[in-house]
DNA sequence: CTGGTGGATTTGAACGTTAAAACGGGTGGC
DNA sequence: GCCACCCGTTTTAACGTTCAAATCCACCAG
């Protein structure tokens, strides 16, 4: 391993000037640089990121705690957020550091220790919940973090966040069911504690009573957890309320494919007597069939901005950034 | 941000005093290491990892290459797999490093770059392919790494490992058909070309073969892709060949859905006329109904056994671990 | 009383890098 | 001809830790 000083005694330079050759090779002269950088190559010289941190004290790390999710529930677009993620990081020169904590405020200590012992620069947070208490605390502690995903229920966001709009995405949803002639749209939500359920819940809401078309609370059904069962449940329950529907708009994609496999039960064929669309734009959309049609967050302009906030020392613009996703259209909601 | 020099003032012993009441204990007299523990924790001192790193030449991180799946192909339990290795990673005092880099060998300078420049000790290497090039390589580069995967198709294997023995898991659950009164298994397999595959085909043809079953090569298909509709297609053709078929075994949880969906089809009650069983026990299987028998590679255990491998100076013992999968019964496989 | 022994603690140096200040040699103004 | 200035480069010092060697001190044998 060379280290600079080998570099330096073979360019016959100094060890600064082979550091600026690195760092600001605008303040060495042509021929230098030249010098040193065949001198660089020549010898495979890496600098030494401890060595560089410890005299700069920014290790270019991210912490991101990897969720564990208790009762074997789903994440199925995690792979996709850390590769975009990664990616992101990479091209700012960073990386992504994992770690696990215990949920809550109880885990507050790790992030606050990995901090401290400068194996990490900020965090990005996910899984944001409702009255998150993580946010206010390593505002608190001037530790840096950005999160996906707002605080919901809380009347200022104790810091930066990066958004998709939920409300947009599953109005853009009903608005192509409505434009593919669906006249009646059902709604598979989450429990009411969930911010994020509410807020994709008054979007359908909201298009569907510019639309003109029937939006009360009967059509949107609350499933218990999010399993291919209770989205079959749940669509049965809607079906048997209202015979009438032709199209359910889901808040996962896992509630979704419930629904395709309640209409399969019932000799109905999803996309042509009944309409679903999902959210996530999971892998699995694309495997069933009918294929889904799906609200895909965008997960490389996501992560893009988080990385961004993150890294700008004095943000000038908003670090308050919702973004729209997008409607991938399938055969589950195949015109007609 | 407490140093070690502060925190030797405060306690008044040398700063060196501090550092091996943190390091080694015992060579302390009993009250000086009480009075130093106090000040460290008055102080709230925390070691700068970056300064110790520098001098002990060890960074305490571990690389992994988050997978690219190219064409939406499904990794349903990478999360799983992280999280434990996170947690394996963490009571070592050690933490995952991710990065991304392109396939095969092209991508090796990425990993030999992270650890020229110490921003990673090893690597865990997963998503072994045929042939997989990257074992040799870090191999000749001396960069210490482990393998989740054998590396197939080779005669050794270029370095330590830590597989699953999905031969043996297939044969569990053959038998485990056979005992709930099974006598004519399927296989759902994937292409020739995956040594994965051969060998988990290798397993289910070994146990029927013992059992007296039929195992001839027309009750194992290739299912061209990992997705639901290959596996339905495939189902679909197995009985056609075959009605008198009365289990599917299915060499991952998709396939397994594919089987449940055209079951499903042909009005067959899945679990009851025909059973099914799948691969990996992905939250998939215990979300659809009937729920799906499947077979759970021990995810805690693996990620356990590469961190010990890796972290590990001189092996003495074997570093090429077998693990042995748990067949987690559900109701697609119900007895009878 | 001397010299040796061994455990506890301190000293000095080093890990590889960068920030800041110092240096040296031209250039140009007056 | 002197000074101020700028540019490219070198020197010095520091970042916070640990290793290796040196020192100190109490104790004990001879």
């Amino acid at each position: 391993m060379a280290t600079l000083k080998q570099v330096a005694a073979h360019a016959e330079v100094s060890v600064q000037t082979v550091s600026n050759a690195l760092n600001a090779p605008h303040r060495l002269r042509p021929d230098t640089l030249q010098r040193v950088t065949r001198s660089i190559e020549l010898l495979n010289y890496r600098p030494n990121r401890n060595a560089r941190s410890l005299r700069t004290s920014a290790v270019e790390l991210i912490g991101y705690c990897v969720p564990s999710w208790p009762h074997g529930q789903v994440h199925l677009v995690m792979d996709q957020f850390l590769h975009a993620l990664c990616t992101s990081a990479e091209s700012s020169g960073r990386h992504i550091l994992l770690f696990t904590a215990p949920v809550g405020v109880e885990g507050m200590p790790v992030y606050e220790d990995l901090h401290a012992r400068r194996l990490v620069d900020g965090f990005v947070l996910s899984q944001t919940e409702t009255h998150d208490p993580r946010h206010a605390w390593l505002k608190e502690q001037q530790i840096p973090f950005v999160s996906f995903g707002r605080v919901w229920e809380e009347s200022t966001q104790p810091g930066p966040w990066v958004d998709v709009d939920g409300a947009g995405g599953c109005a853009t949803a009903v608005q192509h069911l409505y434009d593919t002639g669906r006249r009646r749209i059902g709604f598979l939500s989450w429990p009411q504690t969930s911010g994020l359920a509410e807020n994709r819940l008054s979007g359908w809401r909201a298009r569907c009573g510019e639309l003109g078309l029937p939006n009360h609370d009967e059509l949107a059904v609350r499933c218990r957890a999010d399993t291919i069962d209770e989205g079959a449940r749940s669509t049965a329950e809607l079906l048997d309320a209202d015979p009438a529907i032709d199209a359910i708009v889901a808040i996962s994609d896992i509630l979704a494919l419930g629904a395709l496999r309640e209409l399969g039960r019932r000799g109905l064929v999803a996309g042509v007597d009944v309409a679903v669309t999902g959210f996530d734009d999971s892998p699995l959309a694309s495997v069933v069939s009918p294929a889904l049609t799906s609200i895909r967050q965008p997960m490389d302009e996501i992560a893009g901005e988080l990385i961004d906030i993150l890294t700008t020392p004095d943000p000038k613009g908003p670090t308050e950034r919702l973004l729209q996703p997008e409607l991938v259209v399938r055969g589950s909601s195949a015109p007609g």
